[in-house]
DNA sequence: CGCCTTACTGCACGATGGTTCAGTAAACCG
DNA sequence: CGGTTTACTGAACCATCGTGCAGTAAGGCG
C-alpha cells in the first residue's frame, strides 16, 4: 500500500498558466455563487465543474473567503466595463440613457442580479463585499450622472439636481430587480423598464412616452389579480 | 463511568409550555440570522442564546430548515400585524401614508431590513422563503394602496394609476433601503424619508414639500465626494 | 401516590467539506 | 540534459455541526 500515488496516464492533464486558469476558477466560483449562494458554495464543485480537483482551486486561492471576494470583484469589474463600452457609444444622452437602463435591467442576465443580491445579503457582514458593490453602485450612479449632465449640456433636458435623480432612478430599478428576480412573476421586465423610464421622464421633465404610460395603466388590473397561489 | 448521564441538581432546569418555547426560539432565531445570515446560522447558537440544549431546538423544529422558514414567517406576521395596527390610525391618508413609510424606512429596526434583504437572497433558492417574502411585500403594498384608494375618495390626491404608485413607491424604498443598510453610509435615512416623500408627491400630484426638495438638494454636494481610494 | 405525558438533556454518531501535505510531472532555463 | 520552478494531484486529516437516541424529571391527572 504505502503513500504510493498512482497517475492514470489515460487521464490528460490539462496543466494552464496561472493567470488562465485563476479566471476559469472565477468564472466557475460565480456560476455556482448563483446556483447556491456563497455560503453554500462549495470548492469541490468549483473544481469538479473545471475537470480539477478541489486541491488547485485552494493552490490559487488560498482559502474559500478569498475566492469568493475575488471572484464578486472581477464580476463587478466586468460589469462596470461593459457600461463604459455601453456609455462610450456616440449618440445623444437620452439614447445613451436607454441602453444603460435596458442593460442593467434583468435578463436575460439575470444572473448577474442574483449575483448582486447574494452580495448585498453577504455584504451585511462581510466588509470586502460590502466595499465591492459599494464601490460598483458608486460607478454605476456616477456613469448615469455624467450622462444626465451632458444632456442638460446639450439641452436635451432638464433636473436641478442630476445627482439625486441618478441616485432615484438606479434605486427604483434595484426596488424593482428585487421583484422581478425574487419574487419572480409579480413584476414582469417590461413594467420594470417602462416603469424606469416613467421615473426617467419625470425625473428630466421629458414629455411621457404615451406607450409605456399606457402600458402602465393598462397592468393595473393585472395587480389586482392578487398574490393567490 | 459508564453512560450514566449525570443531572446537575445545581442546575435550574426551566420547562416551558410548548407554544411559549417555539416563541422564544423563533425570536432568537430570528436575532440570529440577523447576525450571523441563515446558512451560517447554528442550532448551537440559538440553544446558547437561551441556555438551553441544542437537542431542544430539534425538539420543537425538527430540521434548521424548518427552523428558518418558521422564523421568517413569524417576522413576516408580526411587520404586517404593525402595519395594519399603524394604517387604521384614524387621520388622513396622507398623514397614514406617512406614517406608514416611515415605519417602512430602516432605523430604529434595521435589524428588520437586515432580515428581508437576508430573506430576498435564500428566496432565490427556497421557494418557501420565495413565498413569505412575496406575500408580504404584496400585503404591504395591498395596504398603501388602499390607503391612496381612500386619500383619492377623500379628494385629498389623485392619482390615475393607484397600484402602479404603489409599486413604485415601495421599490424606490427598497432599493433606498439598501443602499441604506448595505452600503451602509453612502445614504443618510433622512435622504430616504425624502426621497421617498419626494416620489409620494410626484406620484399623488401633490404640492412638494419644500423643505424635503430643498435638503434633496444641499445633499448633492456630498454624493460628489465620490468612492476615491 | 403512582402513572403518563411532555419538556428537556447529554452524548455520540456521521456527514460534510475546507485545508494540508507529500509527491508528480510539465515546462522553462541554462 | 540536469535542475529548478510551477501547475497540479490523491489522500487523509480534522473541525464543525446537524441529528438521533436513550434516558430523566416535572407537572397534571386519576
Amino acid at each position: 500500500m504505502a503513500g504510493a500515488v498512482s497517475y492514470d496516464p489515460e487521464v490528460v492533464r490539462e496543466r494552464k498558466d496561472a493567470d488562465v486558469r485563476r479566471i476559469e476558477i472565477l468564472d466557475a466560483t460565480i456560476a455556482q455563487i448563483e446556483e447556491r449562494g456563497t455560503a453554500l458554495l462549495r470548492i469541490a464543485d468549483v473544481a469538479s465543474a473545471l475537470q480539477v480537483s478541489p486541491a488547485l482551486v485552494v493552490y490559487h486561492f488560498q482559502t474559500k473567503e478569498d475566492l469568493i471576494a475575488q471572484a464578486f470583484s472581477m464580476a463587478a469589474q466586468r460589469d462596470f466595463d461593459t457600461l463604459e463600452e455601453l456609455t462610450g457609444t456616440s449618440g445623444s444622452a437620452l439614447e445613451r440613457l436607454r441602453v444603460a437602463l435596458a442593460w442593467y435591467a434583468p435578463t436575460g442576465r439575470a444572473e448577474g442580479w442574483r449575483l448582486w443580491i447574494e452580495g448585498w445579503a453577504e455584504g451585511l457582514r462581510q466588509p470586502i463585499l460590502q466595499q465591492v458593490g459599494g464601490d460598483f453602485d458608486v460607478s454605476w450612479r456616477a456613469a448615469l450622472t455624467s450622462i444626465i449632465d451632458e444632456g442638460i449640456a446639450a439641452g436635451e433636458f432638464f433636473t436641478p439636481d442630476p445627482i439625486g435623480a441618478a441616485w432615484r432612478i438606479t434605486a427604483l430599478l434595484d426596488g424593482l430587480a428585487v421583484q422581478v428576480i425574487v419574487h419572480n412573476g409579480l413584476v414582469s421586465r417590461d413594467q420594470l423598464v417602462d416603469w424606469t423610464m416613467l421615473m426617467v421622464a419625470r425625473e428630466l421633465n421629458l414629455e411621457p412616452d404615451p406607450v409605456a404610460v399606457q402600458r402602465a395603466k393598462d397592468t393595473v388590473a393585472v395587480g389586482t389579480a392578487g398574490p393567490s397561489d
